[in-house]
DNA sequence: AATGGGACCTGCGCGC
DNA sequence: TGCGCGCAGGTCCCAT
């Protein structure tokens, strides 16, 4: 779940905590998450290390170390990095000590004092020590970042597409950072329905859709992410933007603006939620019938 | 090129 | 109460 806003609020809140921070020591509670190299010599060579920079790409969670290689986390549904104090010598407990079962995958400690846990329901996340992150295939082939963006170039790769819409957001060849609950939210305030083809957009609406898409992305890294299941920030505490979301998990209730009950769609073997009366397709002299 | 499915995982909420 | 099932969605991979 973690997409562009909630990995760069982590990127923030770690920028703002472990910078300059040494890897003391690390336990790795299952290997699975550990990608790259084997989880032996990921602890072996970590180990020692200082934190010098944070750093985003799309979806991917980059440390750079100060040996020059780099950390890498990709959280993919349900990773977390949660920063915690160490508990003094003698009272340290297993994590999640109380809870049933642990979800902490690795534990990085760092000097002085803190410990970082990797959590993991799931284990999809992947946590990789490399040389040079850029040179990660699914990095290489990743879409622009939507920040920094222009309008001009935003319309030419659109002019390229033949898909709906809602599936192309989600796309990171397309366009990085951009995941299923992000894709719907610009959807509702650009006024588009998800299932539009690209080609039939209007020139306008083509802008809406690049300004909603800022606007929301924007905004939810200024409130700190979406909290619907599984992200935290660094800190433990949930992000504050899921009270702002429109459409998102809201199958069935009432639309905000207009009070059409929200819809819910499968695109792609994703959900898409989206108001049919907000996001109704615009009758236009120019559209040919499409009868059904 | 676009689209659809399965795979990777686990907990949760549902119907019976 | 308990069981089986579908669902959640980021990304890769294979098939059509």
């Amino acid at each position: 779940m973690p997409e562009l806003p909630e990995v760069e609020t982590i990127k923030g809140d770690l920028e703002k905590t472990v910078i300059g921070k040494k890897i003391s020591r690390i336990e790795i509670f299952n290997p699975k998450v550990i990608r790259q190299p084997q989880a032996a010599e990921f602890k072996r060579s970590l180990t020692g290390l200082r934190v010098k920079r944070v750093l985003r790409r799309g979806k991917l969670l980059i440390l750079e170390l100060s040996n020059a290689k780099f950390l890498t986390v990709h959280f993919k549904m349900t990773g977390q990095l949660v920063l915690r104090k160490q508990e003094p010598a003698g009272e340290r407990k297993l994590p999640d000590a109380g809870s049933k079962k642990s979800i902490t995958r690795v534990t990085f400690y760092l000097d002085p004092g803190l410990a970082l846990d990797y959590n993991d329901l799931r284990l999809f996340g992947e946590l990789r020590l490399i040389d040079d992150w850029r040179k990660l295939k699914f990095i290489q082939e990743l879409g622009p970042e939507p920040f920094g963006l222009s309008l001009t170039d935003f319309k030419k790769m659109l002019a390229k597409k033949k898909t709906k819409i809602k599936p192309l957001l989600l796309d990171q060849k397309f366009i990085a950072g951009i995941g299923n609950i992000y894709a719907s939210e610009i959807l509702f305030r650009s006024k588009i329905d998800p299932q539009r083809p690209v080609h039939d957009l209007s020139p306008l609406e083509q802008t809406v859709l690049y300004k909603e898409m800022l606007k929301v992305l924007q905004s939810a890294i200024k409130h700190g992410g979406s909290s619907v299941d599984d992200y935290v920030r660094v800190s433990g505490k949930n992000g504050d933007y899921a009270r702002f979301h429109q459409v998102y998990g809201r199958n069935g209730k009432p639309c905000l603006v207009c009070r059409t009950p929200i819809k819910r769609i499968a695109q792609g073997g994703r959900g898409t939620f989206f108001c049919s009366k907000c996001q109704a397709v615009p009758s236009s002299g120019a559209r040919k019938e499409n009868p059904r």
